[in-house]
DNA sequence: TATTGTTATACTCTATAACTATA
DNA sequence: TATAGTTATAGAGTATAACAATA
């Protein structure tokens, strides 16, 4: 009853039904998915997108609050952001009090883009939500809290 | 009741509710915990470690059935393939019938890497799998079903 | 001394597509 | 014409760390 090909791919090729795999291979296609969204309609990056979410729901913030929140690499973080303000999304004023932090806001053309763009990302999230049952959708998030916590094991940790 | 910093994070930033955040966070931390847990033992990338799984699992096999099989890229997979027939792990045969096809196997060495670092991955996937309840783990496997096959919705679908 | 943020390096992944050699 | 595989390119993510300015 074994099969040659791979017509039965997940009989032959346990990798396949390796947890981490499949969660690759769907985080691989969600990201496809609202990178296409994006460009198409903003012309932003999936990082981007997130920073601009992030610096727009917060009002204002500053870099390593962002990190912080939002688990970002910091030299990730500069360098987008150096790009969103040369782009006029992001304005950066000098901190008074302390002079090494920019205290980051959206411009005006940032709070549009931001607008304009939220409405088709909530769409797409809810199309994703209306693909599970309630209940899957309850568990799902539950998995992927214990998920995450679990990926913080390491083999080393003798 | 609301807060000026981020230490009601949730709350104050619905970016960190989409469905498709949380995904990708999980994954960034589940592939950091894998690469290091290769690299510490296999030299290993990620990418390579699929691959040779995916090679010793079909016993052999070809370039053109693997990305069938398991969706990657083929130049991607060309370039790691080449990468790991030069270290001695795959062997690579012209087919007499087809000219243009190498059939894929695993080297000697190839396999003991296989057998060494399979059961390292499967203690992790154990341990991964355990953090849940039988029935999360169920419904997580149908709910990534689910999202993968709605993630091939596009908005220009007209 | 510690923290904030910038910059550099290097590697991996992803997507696209031009290209060859065979079929 | 179509398919198998190679190669090139460019953008993006990730990890690490050296570094300057400031606290």
């Amino acid at each position: 009853m074994r099969d040659d090909n791979f017509s039965n791919a997940e009989d032959e090729l346990p990798l396949l039904q390796f947890l981490t795999y499949r969660i690759s291979r769907v985080h691989a296609k969600l990201n496809a998915q609202a990178s296409t969204l994006l460009s198409d309609h903003s012309g932003l990056t999936l990082s981007r997108w997130r920073i601009l979410a992030l610096v727009g729901a917060a009002g204002q913030t500053r870099l390593s609050d962002l990190a912080r929140a939002a688990a970002l690499d910091k030299g990730l973080l500069s360098r987008n952001l150096k790009v969103m303000v040369a782009d006029g999304l992001i304005d950066a004023q000098q901190d008074d009090i302390d002079q090494r932090v920019h205290l980051l806001s959206l411009t005006q053309a940032g709070r549009s883009l931001f607008e304009s763009t939220l409405p088709r990302m909530q769409e797409r999230q809810a199309k994703l939500r209306a693909s599970l049952a309630p209940d899957e959708l309850t568990t799902l998030y539950a998995a992927l809290e214990k998920l995450e916590a679990a990926a913080d094991w390491r083999g080393d940790s003798a």
